[in-house]
DNA sequence: CACCGTCAAGTCGCA
DNA sequence: TGCGACTTGACGGTG
């Protein structure tokens, strides 16, 4: 299974809400927890809808959830909704995870440090437990730190991880880092306490443990790691972005090279790690398995203003590759789509396609925004307004009249 | 209204 | 020794 990380473009009602420590009241927390449960059940049906069996849930779900200073009783408050959510993960056989972030430093030499990295633990698996969730649903966490002595420091999670509470050993799994730790170290700590190791391939080429063995070696030999309840093996993928710092995840999951690196896999569940998120995902599912041309037709709904303000050649040409029912196009389909994408829109085109948009309007706004309409095309025509202010006004109007073909579509995200 | 600094968390590399 | 990078949206202050 294909599956992403913890927020999704173009669904509306699904982003996850925080606030600073500073004005973490009660009222407010319980407010950003019931508005997040809300927003994760729309990312729940939306992956059910969409064919993801595989997400990340967001650490934000319950802000400052592991603070000691803010503990609320929010398992208890929203014990409701967090089983109604856990029921549609288990009956629509969805495999879910959450991962602590980099702050939470289990091996830290600070014992204060290491207490709150177990309580954010104890937090995140609260969640999943809460949600009636097995052991298969797990916890990924990074080793730590070095402290200028890795061995020391491998020896000191071991000897943490023993401290943990069942419910939290059962369900971590940990992950090679792209600065210290590295899937050789990772494999260590796994032979000496059983805990699955979630192979990363672009930490792995930042920060490799062995420049002779390839992502498939490694992925064979994490496979070992994955036993009984711990369910299928893991893995993390991601691609490098050719302009940022080595370790950056890139803009979308170029299919081409996708492909070829799972093509030796076989029931290993993926993890994109990538800036497009859910688009990354659905493209490679559907490109991994036949889905019926019905959902490329509606990915291309999704994309295709995106396209058409980039490069319309590529617009005509998908138009034309979908015309056979009988065809399955979707690799020529998601090609041609990253090619119009790597492009910045054209002046002209971005013109054309914004007027497209228009038209699911222009029958329905009133004279007060046929005239806002008509000033900021003039502007953008102008070159005195960008092209985001003008999608803006385009986006909230869609928002007002709930166009729900364009509030689900890639156009204002991409 | 647009823009920018700050906040939260902990480690590490580099002056 | 101390600061910037890493991450990210919210928030408040400035122009």
């Amino acid at each position: 299974m294909i599956g992403y990380a913890c927020l999704a473009l173009g669904v509306p009602g699904s982003g996850m809400k925080t606030t600073i420590l500073k004005h973490a009241t009660q009222e407010r927390l319980y407010a950003l927890i019931s508005q997040n449960l809300a927003a994760l059940e729309v990312l729940i049906d939306y992956n059910i809808k969409n064919g993801i069996r595989l997400f990340r849930i967001s650490s934000d779900l319950v802000p400052f959830g592991s603070s000691a200073a803010k503990s609320l009783p929010w398992r208890d408050q929203f014990a409701e909704a967090l089983w109604r959510i856990g029921g549609k993960i288990r009956s629509s056989g969805m495999r879910v995870s959450m991962h602590p972030g980099q702050y939470t430093v289990l091996n830290a030499l600070d014992p204060v440090v290491a207490k709150s990295a177990e309580l954010d633990l104890d937090y995140h698996c609260q969640v999943l437990d809460a949600m009636g969730l097995g052991p298969e649903h797990k916890l990924i966490l990074h080793l730590g730190g070095a402290y200028g002595d890795r061995e020391a420091s491998k020896a000191r999670f071991i000897s943490r991880w023993r401290d943990l509470s069942p419910a939290v050993q059962s369900r971590l799994a940990i992950e090679n880092d792209d600065r210290v730790f590295t899937i050789r170290d990772a494999l260590d700590v796994s032979w000496k306490t059983g805990i699955p190791v979630v192979y990363d391939n672009l930490h792995n080429a930042v920060n490799p443990a062995d420049p002779g063995k390839t992502d498939l070696d490694w992925i064979r030999e994490s496979s070992i790691t994955w036993q009984g309840r711990n369910g299928r093996q893991k893995i993390h993928y991601s691609q490098q972005d050719p302009g940022k710092r080595p370790g950056a995840h890139s803009a979308t999951v170029r299919i081409g090279p996708f492909l070829r690196f799972q093509e030796a896999l076989e029931g290993t569940d993926i993890m994109l790690e990538v800036k497009d998120k859910n688009l990354s995902a659905i493209k490679c599912i559907n490109c991994t398995s036949n889905q019926g041309i019905a959902a490329l037709e509606a990915e291309w709904g999704r994309y295709k203003y995106a396209v058409l303000e980039r490069d319309p050649n590529i617009y005509q040409a998908i138009r034309q590759l979908l015309k056979d029912k009988a065809k399955y196009p979707a690799l020529e389909m998601y090609q041609l789509i990253e090619e119009a994408l790597a492009k910045e829109p054209t002046h002209g085109s971005a013109v054309n396609a914004a007027q497209h948009v228009w038209g699911y309007f222009k029958d329905r706004a009133d004279t007060a925004e046929k005239r806002r309409w008509e000033t900021a095309m003039r502007r953008y025509r102008e070159g005195s307004v960008t092209l985001l202010s003008l999608k803006s006004a385009l986006q909230k109007l869609s928002i007002k009249y709930k166009e729900n073909y364009l509030n689900g579509g890639y156009y204002f995200v991409l």
